[in-house]
DNA sequence: TCTGGGGTCCTATCGCCA
DNA sequence: TCTGTGGCGATAGGACCC
């Protein structure tokens, strides 16, 4: 049983960018970087387009546009990808109960637990039926990798982008493996293949004739298993759905590194409320407060508390991530803040003790500075500033004109914004300029990619 | 203009306790 | 009572992944 293709592994094809190309017909065929558009931002995706530059995921954005200067930057709209990735887990769905995902873009299926792979062929042909059930309901394209278990299902997922797919057949995984790079093995990063460099180690044919006990001693007892077994081609991991949460974070990487304490005070409160608000949201608790602070040389640390109990109060979280600030040397400048909650539980446990001082206060979320007797931070010349009506004019974000209809923000700056006024279903547009507070222009909604099936009422383009 | 944001898992160390 | 051992939770850091 072991060994037929019956994991399957799908990729979208540079997921975020193609998302923008779909949606915005001036940009098909062109190069598309999606990603942090501030001075430190980094790329999510590149199109393949941008890719020919030597674009990637990863590399910082300023490098990638002296790389592809002609590229249009966009910034992430997470909410279409979402609703995207949930139409496409819809499909997957239909395959097998069993479905992992692993990213909006990623995700594994176990198609013997849907009764859709018994042979190879079947496989082949569930596949190819997905790829073009996904192209048909969001217009997108996807890879797919057939295989007996999930690197190889993944590595074959991988050598069919873009737009193809690839089965692995029992008996071929060792001639293919052998070759190949160090890195294309699960859990083997820049450390790890490091590591293996400096012992003589390059590809995955050279880890096996290393030996068990080398491995072992070069990367300690699990990992040196684990990396050993999968370069063997053994991999036993099972197709998990529904992994629950275990931890739930935001952290915020400044514009310029800052050094004023106060400042610092006030953004580490107003971090535990937004991770406090995505708790919520999800209807947790946790137990364990963590702040993390990376410092102007890009060291990071982190300090951890755990309560007695685990809390959805914004007051505690809030308190507590301030205490363990009190124990952090910033002076020099920290360049990222974080906070984050783990040991979440499911149910909101007031504590009877009041962890909180601040008993009294409602435990509602509210802005920060209400409770925190902070500085309200001066107009500094440092770090992030406060998000200004222009800067809600970022480039790629949806928008709609009383009289030009929908479009998106091609760019902005000297008080003007320019729009590219098309939709997804229609040719490429025609560009206009307008003062950033033009009162006719708005934030708009995002358009279906696909002209949506003969639905009653379709109460879209308001 | 060097290096995001959201996670998971593993390891080492330390103190406490049986 | 002293010493050793082992388990366990808390803490910190690091590697890795998308």
């Amino acid at each position: 049983m072991r060994g037929q293709p019956t994991i399957l592994h799908l990729d979208m094809d540079a997921f975020y960018a193609s998302v923008e190309q779909a949606a915005k017909p001036s940009l098909r065929g062109k190069p598309v970087i999606v990603g942090g558009l501030g001075p430190r931002g980094v790329v999510a995706t590149a199109s393949y387009e941008a890719r020919r530059f030597g674009v990637h995921s990863a590399m910082p954005m300023a490098q990638a546009r002296r790389l592809c200067p002609n590229a249009a930057a966009l910034v992430p709209r997470f909410g279409v990808y979402r609703a995207i990735s949930e139409t496409v887990m819809g499909l997957l769905a239909e395959l097998s109960p069993l479905i992992e995902p692993l990213s909006l873009d990623e995700a594994f299926v176990d198609l013997a637990a849907g009764g859709t792979a018994a042979t190879a062929e079947d496989a082949l042909a569930t596949g190819e039926r997905l790829r073009e059930r996904i192209r048909v309901t969001t217009g997108l394209t996807g890879s797919v990798g057939l295989a007996g278990s999930k690197m190889l299902a993944k590595i074959a997922s991988e050598r069919a982008k873009p737009d193809g797919l690839v089965l692995i057949r029992p008996g071929t995984e060792r001639e293919l493996l052998v070759p190949l790079p160090v890195r294309t093995l699960p859990g083997v990063g820049p450390a790890t293949a490091e590591a293996l460099r400096r012992a003589g180690i390059h590809t995955i044919g050279e880890t096996v004739r290393a030996g068990e006990a080398e491995l072992l001693r070069l990367l300690g007892k699990a990992h040196g298993a684990s990396v050993y077994a999968m370069a063997n081609g053994v991999d036993e991991r099972p197709v998990v759905a529904d992994r629950d949460t275990k931890s739930v974070s935001v952290e915020d990487t400044f514009d310029a590194d800052v050094t004023d304490r106060a400042r610092i005070r006030f953004e580490v409160a107003r971090l535990a409320d937004r991770c406090v608000a995505r708790l919520r949201a999800a209807g947790r608790s946790g137990r364990t407060v963590v702040l993390k602070v990376r410092r102007y040389d890009f060291t990071t640390l982190t300090r951890s508390e755990t309560l007695r109990g685990p809390t959805d109060d914004p007051a505690v979280v809030r308190e507590a991530a301030g205490r363990l600030l009190e124990g952090v040397d910033t002076t020099e400048g920290v360049r990222l803040l974080g906070v984050g909650v783990s040991g979440l539980a499911d149910f909101t446990q007031e504590d009877l003790f009041a962890q909180s001082v601040q008993a009294v206060r409602g435990s509602h979320i509210g802005p920060a500075a209400q409770e925190v007797p902070v500085v309200a931070p001066e107009p500094s010349p440092e770090g992030r500033s406060e998000p200004s009506p222009a800067r809600s004019w970022l480039p790629g974000v949806d928008v709609a004109h009383e009289r030009y209809g929908p479009g998106w923000v091609q760019g902005s700056g000297l008080g003007r914004v320019t729009v590219r006024f098309e939709r997804p279903d229609t040719p490429p547009g025609r560009v206009r300029t307008f003062a950033v507070d033009d009162p006719e222009l708005a934030r708009g909604d995002s358009l279906p990619l696909v002209a949506a099936q003969p639905c009653p009422s379709s109460g879209e383009a308001s």
